[in-house]
DNA sequence: GGCGTCCCTCAAATCGATTCGACCTGACCG
DNA sequence: CGGTCAGGTCGAATCGATTTGAGGGACGCC
């Protein structure tokens, strides 16, 4: 038995010959290999990661950016043998907190991504079950390891792009603000209910640019249509913004096509910036003006946090740069009449 | 230790105030659960179903159609205790033919997505493994479990439709052809080394109609981009075809796109029609005229056959019905002049 | 008191691979 | 010819749970 073992693991001295002979026999016994199972019991791991995407899959996967870094992820971690499996986060409030999934699946690492409210029930149950944890765009804690970018920098750079153009009236477009998901204008209130760290962060951004928004719109989702309803909202209102800074590009593309439908220019009469560098074909020939952060990177630094829990070293922290790219949806303010 | 696995467990009798006794010293000794492994070696299950997304996860991923499909099998495989792992598909031909999860990961039932070509080296690997497959949208094998569509009867349906509205020339935009995903115009001797089943499908549900496309453009991907080029391609050149069905309401979208920019009204210069169904809001104010195949619906028979496998059930084979959207992409030809 | 039912304890087998040490065999070298 | 070493065989322990069967209190009921 040691010797098919080695003949089939590899490590270990064993004769080429010998090495065919057991595969032989293997073959003619029909053993397809050693079983998972078994091996993952004695080695004590399982070689999975699991994924909690943010979101229901649907929403999770409509969204550029969970792909693109969920991709960044796999390709670093298929050359370590690691898998990745699928972990629905927590859809609807009504149905238990935390996927069964979460509580158990065998899994060697857990990723969440898109790094949710500041008490997510998610992380318990992982720290209960001894998981080591990388989150993603979420707020550090000390026992998991954090992988995030410069949201509050990049936002404050865009900001600050848009007051250079001699914007004063500037509104700003955010990613949902709480587990609810409401969709609207902001009060100031409701500022302090914000538990969705991505969002305040981009938030705070704007304000280190010294900037007060005219107005702040939260939206439900990272998505087109919900871009398209908060531009609509906020360019056919009173005191217009010349300005529409968003949390997101999904975001920033939907007001750009509702600032169109109502007949605006883009930008000579609204400028409009989005956040996350995606490539959107269908708003050509308009190039968003946006901050760019680098998700493949963002996927692959993921990977090495979950590389690092494996071969035993603590939780990092790190910090992705963003870049401010300027497109042709921003330009000088219009004369306000 | 066989009382304490009932109270984990909860299968067979036992008293509450004795499970309560178990879980209390679990706490005390920071026991945290069964360990999965040790369930899974003894219990021979996994719990965990590998999907293999067809191409690169990038590529798969940005195709809402699969995406829906995997959001609709995750749906149905959740309540069955059972998890979605991860596996890319042959992205490179340089690399390995299969990923190398495919041949050691644990796990009970395979799933094919956007199920291949016809000599899938996957699915010898997999018939290797003696692990059961489902197959999406292939060609049904006599060992694996298939779900599909009427991709044949739906795309005669659509070109009837536009024979009606009068259309004569009529030119066809396809999904790829092969592995090497050539783009381009087909020249007719390449249709017999058209090995991926679905595009070639399509492709026959168009001549079942009685039409000889004008021309047939085969594209790398289903992506809008691709669609656009096919669609400036065709548009301009000479001898313009006046309707164009496209084998997925990305490319029709992106033709859509290519129209708009050369100055072409849909539907009145020319005719677009797509399929599968799917929501476009940017397309707006028009809504395409497509097949409508039941996304959800097709994850969740995937979902089935899996469980069918599960209950010891054998291969399976299933396809579902599609439906024609008329919507305002298409209308009469116009008089050929 | 006798009997049956519940529920618990205890011991042991099993799932399938990995890994360790002891031991044996040739081959090769000095 | 003795010594070393690479490589192979053998036996046994281990990973951690599930499951089975035998046996034994406790309790209620007649």
């Amino acid at each position: 038995m040691s010797t098919a073992s080695l003949a089939f693991s590899g490590a270990g001295p064993i004769a080429a010959a010998t090495r065919q002979r057991v595969l032989d026999a293997a073959a003619a016994l029909d053993y397809s290999g050693p079983n998972p199972l078994g091996r993952q019991l004695r080695r004590g791991r399982s070689g999975i990661v699991g994924v909690v995407v943010g979101d229901s899959l649907r929403r999770a996967f409509r969204d550029p950016v969970s792909i693109q870094v969920l991709d960044g992820l796999v390709s670093t971690l298929g050359p370590l043998d690691l898998g990745v499996l699928l972990i629905p986060g927590s859809s609807d409030p009504s149905g238990p907190a935390v996927d069964p999934l979460l509580e158990t699946a065998a899994m060697d690492v857990a990723v969440i991504m898109w790094g949710g409210t500041t008490d997510d029930p998610m992380l318990g149950a992982l720290r209960r079950r001894g998981t080591p944890t990388v989150l993603v765009e979420g707020q550090p804690a000390p026992d998991v390891a954090s992988v995030g970018i410069d949201d509050r920098g990049g936002m404050r750079r865009a900001t600050e792009h848009l007051l250079e153009l001699g914007h004063t009236r500037i509104a700003t477009v955010t990613l949902p603000f709480d587990r609810c998901r409401s969709e609207g204008l902001v009060p100031s209130d409701r500022l302090d209910h914000l538990d969705w760290e991505i969002t305040r962060r981009r938030l705070s951004g704007v304000t280190d640019a010294g900037v007060t928004p005219t107005a702040i719109w939260a939206t439900p989702a990272s998505l087109v249509e919900h871009g398209r309803t908060a531009g609509v909202a906020l360019l056919s209102g009173p005191e217009r913004p010349t300005a529409i800074a968003c949390q997101s590009d999904l975001l920033a593309s939907g007001v750009v096509l509702a600032a169109r439908e109502l007949g605006l220019r883009v930008p000579e009469d609204v400028s409009v910036s989005g956040f996350d560098g995606l490539d959107l074909p269908w708003l050509a020939p308009d190039v968003l003006t946006t901050v760019v952060q680098p998700l493949a990177e963002k996927g692959a630094a993921v990977g090495q946090a979950v590389a690092d829990f494996l071969s035993g070293a603590g939780p990092s922290v790190r910090e992705l740069p963003v870049t401010l790219r300027i497109g042709t949806t921003t330009g000088p303010a219009p004369d306000v009449s």
